[in-house]
DNA sequence: GGCTATGCCTTGTGTTGCGAGGGGTCAAGC
DNA sequence: GCTTGACCCCTCGCAACACAAGGCATAGCC
């Protein structure tokens, strides 16, 4: 469903603040208004192949619950990715609405 | 890129009138906008998987010209599909789009 | 003891867009 | 005559990738 736009979903979810992977999800979860409920198996292979590509950071922390968490990090490239994310979206959303666009210019009135 | 709606895209491009592969590629690329370009690597194969899948159905056709030409036609359960795809995307945009929405709340004036 | 929530991870699989290649016709240009 | 490009059909194989399934561990509640 979201194929190819996962990175740019995950980059958005850490736009606002850094998170470790169960948060990502739930935030994803929150802002898409419960349209999208990621699994994990989805998630964490995102966020490694991201850090991997230098879009991300990680660092381990220590809640006070004493749970170890992966907290990842957007870097200046990732944020830059995002940006690009989003200007290719936003034509490609255009593009599509195009599609749609004119129902046609066949069966319409062809008249003068 | 288009990953997962590449047959929202086709039906689309057959929704006014039907048509055969390569006019099915130049309609996809005049109603993008330029912004579709697919090859017939994409499409060939798309329009064979929705046949099956008993989105349209097709016939040989002979132009004017003498050309063979294998023309598909949207059924009526492609209609339906069609439809139904643009709802989903209708819901995935937004729902993206949630995503981007507010910048965060983090960063955000927090006072009262 | 069992269930749920939190938190991390890997492996395997199915789908699918698309590059590369292989048919063939016809017109225009060198 | 030969090449290039538009038109028109097709198949094979690769690579990417979302995700299901499974595994491990801690903590709180019933």
């Amino acid at each position: 469903m979201l194929k190819g736009h996962l990175d740019m979903i995950v980059l958005a979810a850490l736009a606002g603040a850094p998170a470790h992977g169960y948060a990502v999800i739930q935030e994803i979860h929150r802002r898409s208004g419960g349209a999208f409920d990621l699994p994990e198996g989805t998630i964490y292979p995102a966020l490694q192949r991201l850090e991997k590509a230098g879009l991300l950071s990680s660092r381990w922390t220590t809640a006070e619950s004493g749970r170890r968490r992966r907290v990842y990090t957007l870097t200046r490239r990732g944020r830059l990715a995002l940006a690009d994310h989003r200007a290719v979206w936003q034509r490609f959303i255009e593009a599509v609405g195009g599609m749609f666009g004119h129902a046609d210019h066949a069966t319409a009135r062809t008249d003068r």
